[in-house]
DNA sequence: CTTGACTCTGTACCACGGTACAGGGTGTAG
DNA sequence: CTACACCCTGTACCGTGGTACAGAGTCAAG
């Protein structure tokens, strides 16, 4: 890595940590095709990204934090290049909201069960009279 | 399995088919010491199990309704098996509601954030101004 | 020239909750 | 007696999202 027209090379690592993830991790990330293969610096096989990975992998992390899976990101990450419209972009953000939606309603049941069966627990005593017990050994309704 | 005087043996696969889970989760499920090791006809082998055992895979079926990992009902059952007390079990389904509330404000927030993209999305129109896209490569605020 | 930090590939491993074989033996009905 | 369903053990594999090596090569500073 001699040529110094490049001050500075983006290697692995230094993307890494400006974007706030692991060396390993971005490697993954390759594997699954949610980076494009970068370029090499040729004599020492190293990897040599420019800035735009680096917003790539924030784009990553923002999909995630959006509920987004990995195989979701990657497509979200395929219709940014392509000649996605608008209204499919709109589409996943839907899609991604009924399924944590889904996913808030059977944890609002688990809640309301649980909470069911705390309040009906004394708290003391054996386990003999136990309606959480009870539950678990003989079921307890439709919870929701 | 010659042996007449029970009328019924309760083989593997009988009590796969009575819990309604598969005979590979049963024998899966022993691994884990969610069951205990069966008795064995001496002559086969085969497990030979009771109709408690059926109970008892319906009670990890309902502690996993309620949200309980297999390590968590383990303990349950480890619990239910020794000199626990009611408020044992209280404190347990309280941790467990936490666990679960927390996962749904976790949900909530990233509910939140979806409804709030999708509805600024005008849904037509190349991804230029697409807010969801902007969301992804920007950042989008803290959602909560 | 050596040391230490960095990078490379390849592979194995983690939790989670199972599922799917392969290659045997067993049990029963016709 | 044969066929077929069932059971056994052991091991590998699935998806999800990484993490952790080993063993080798490279780069920059002192």
């Amino acid at each position: 890595m001699r040529d110094s027209a490049q001050t500075t090379t983006l290697t692995i690592g230094k993307i890494a940590r400006s974007a706030g993830v692991g060396v390993e991790t971005i490697r993954f990330y390759e594997r699954e095709k949610l980076l494009p293969e970068p370029a090499r610096d040729p004599s020492s096989g190293y990897r040599r990204y420019t800035e735009s990975t680096i917003s790539r992998l924030q784009f990553i992390a923002r999909a995630k934090e959006l509920g987004f899976t990995l195989r979701e990101t990657r497509e979200l990450l395929d219709l940014r290049a392509g000649s996605a419209t608008c209204g499919t972009l709109r589409s996943r953000a839907e899609e991604k909201l009924d399924d944590i939606r889904r996913r808030i309603q059977d944890l609002r049941r688990i809640e309301q069960a649980l909470l069911t069966l705390s309040e009906a627990c004394p708290g003391a005593g054996g386990l003999e009279a136990c309606p959480i017990l009870a539950a678990l050994e003989g079921g307890f309704g439709d919870a929701g």
